[in-house]
Order: structure tokens, then C-alpha cells, then sequence
DNA sequence: CAGGATCCCATAGGATACTG
DNA sequence: CAGTATCCTATGGGATCCTG
């Protein structure tokens, strides 16, 4: 599995380390943004991940804290869920969005990005808050089904 | 030189896929926060970068515009100055410092941390006029040496 | 469908020595 | 000091096939 190597003390090469991972932040963007949760689903992204760095990322995303597997009923029997480490990095998710639609004006999701500039706080507020509870909501599941 | 491949039209995927270099970024900081403008200035940093990285990384950082090579005096004749585009990218470089430093407590940046926390409006405000000015005064000397 | 296993190659990037 | 050049290795990651 791909390891985090940690370069120095700075909080930023610190993100970056971590942050820095393309792979990972699709992911991460995935869940946050288009509400995605099976490995199907994130193998279906524009980017085209392959299925080694997909299993190696959720691995180390999941090692990490920053998601959590849970069994799914249906076909995908395993779904993906942020945990509160993950969820915090949607500021930095959302910054990036931002950033990305003022120089990429043209991208599909220019009205994304318009709506984000309108309400930045609103909507990281609004994520955040259905995320948690979705996260609330499979930890107490999860915990449930060990007592039983 | 290492080249920047759009992966989709996502403007988070488009932000990574620049901004995922982790040297790029870490260049990009020590202007930001650092005050740092000389090759050697950022190959001191505590990272370590190597000199091909480090050479490769300011032309690239040149060719998409977001810095600026000029000449200075003293013993380091070449100076680098961010772009608007490159000042542009503060509020995801202040994002992540927050992130880092959320994760990273023990982080010897703790207190920058700290202060983004309580006044982040006003430190990306007050970091953009700064390198802004310098920018602009840059741009003004470089045109008159073109003239004269 | 989730993911493991393999093969294979392009390339990132460290180390080091050199130049103007 | 600001790069250049070269060598060399680790590894990221694409393609493909396989399994429970």
C-alpha cells in the first residue's frame, strides 16, 4: 500500500503529503460531492482509475481514518463512508473547486462554481452536516449488528 | 519538463492535477508565507528538494504563469515573484495550513494555526495586498529596464 | 460486484558532479 | 549562486486476467 511519508513539521507539507495524492482526493470528492459510496461507483469516474490504485487507496484512506467500510445490502455488498477526519477536509475540497472553476471557466460545472462563491459557508455546512449524519447513522448500524 | 495532463473537465480534478505536485505547492508557499524568492531560498527549505526538482518545478511554475522570473542584485541575481494567478491560489494554500495544522497539533506552526483560525479573512486579505504590491512594483521595474 | 495478483514500463526524483 | 547534466533506482500506475 501506497504509505503517507511525512517530509517535515510544516502543516502544509503535511496536507500535501497526504493531500497530495490525486487518487485519494477523487475519492474523497466522490463521497463529498456526487454522494458516492461502492467501489463500482468510484470506478466509474471521468478519471478512469484502475482497480489496483482504487483497492490500494481505499486501503490507505480507510487505514488512515478517513473512511470506513460497511456492509450494504443489494448488489455491491460493501459501500464507503467519511468519517469526521475525512469530512473535515471538505474546505479544502471546496476551495479547490473554486479555484479550479475560476481558471477552468469552461468545466461542466461552472454553475458549481458560481453557487460556491454565492454561499461558500452555506454549502460546506450543508455537506458537512447531511455527511455526519450519514456517518452517524451507519456507525450506530454497524454497532448494532456486533451486539447482535 | 514535467508536464500538466487534465484528466476531466472536473475543476477539482483540474486543481490536482496542478496541484497535486507536492514540490509545486511547497515553492508556492515559501513565496506565499515565507518570503522566500531565490532558487536557494527554497532548495534551504526544510523538505529538502533536489536542484533538477527544484529547476524543473520553477519552469513549469513559469510556463503556466503563476510565477515570475527577475533579475535582482546582490548574489543571487535571479528572483522569482508570484502572478496574479499565483497569488490567486492563497485561499487553498491557508486552507490546507489549516487542515495540516488541525491534524498535525504538535506542528511548529501550531500558533499560525491558531491565528488563521480566529482571523483567516484577514491574513488572506492582508498576504494578497502584500504579494500583490510587490508583483506590481516588479512588473513596473522589469518594464522600464525593457525601455530604457 | 469487490478486489486480488501479475506484468511491465514510464517516470519521478535522489545523489552527485559540473559550469558560467 | 543559479542552474545543467547524468546516472540510477524505486515506484506509481495502466492493462489484463482471475476469484469468491
Amino acid at each position: 500500500m501506497k504509505e503517507i511519508k511525512k517530509r517535515s513539521e510544516c502543516p502544509i507539507s503535511f496536507c500535501l503529503d497526504f493531500f497530495g495524492d490525486k487518487w485519494a482526493i477523487l475519492i474523497i470528492r466522490d463521497m463529498i460531492l456526487n454522494d458516492k459510496t461502492t467501489f463500482g461507483d468510484f470506478l466509474r469516474s471521468d478519471e478512469g482509475i484502475a482497480t489496483n490504485i482504487l483497492t490500494d487507496r481505499l486501503k490507505m484512506l480507510e487505514t488512515e481514518g478517513f473512511i470506513v467500510r460497511y456492509p450494504v445490502s443489494g448488489k455491491a455488498r460493501i459501500g464507503y463512508c467519511l468519517t469526521e477526519k475525512g469530512i473535515s477536509l471538505i474546505p479544502v475540497i471546496i476551495e479547490m473547486a473554486l479555484w479550479g472553476a475560476a481558471q477552468n471557466i469552461n468545466g461542466y460545472r461552472k454553475e458549481f462554481g458560481i453557487q460556491l462563491k454565492k454561499d461558500k459557508a452555506g454549502v460546506i455546512k450543508q455537506l458537512a452536516m447531511k455527511l455526519t449524519e450519514k456517518y452517524i447513522t451507519i456507525k450506530s448500524d454497524m454497532e448494532n449488528n456486533f451486539l447482535n
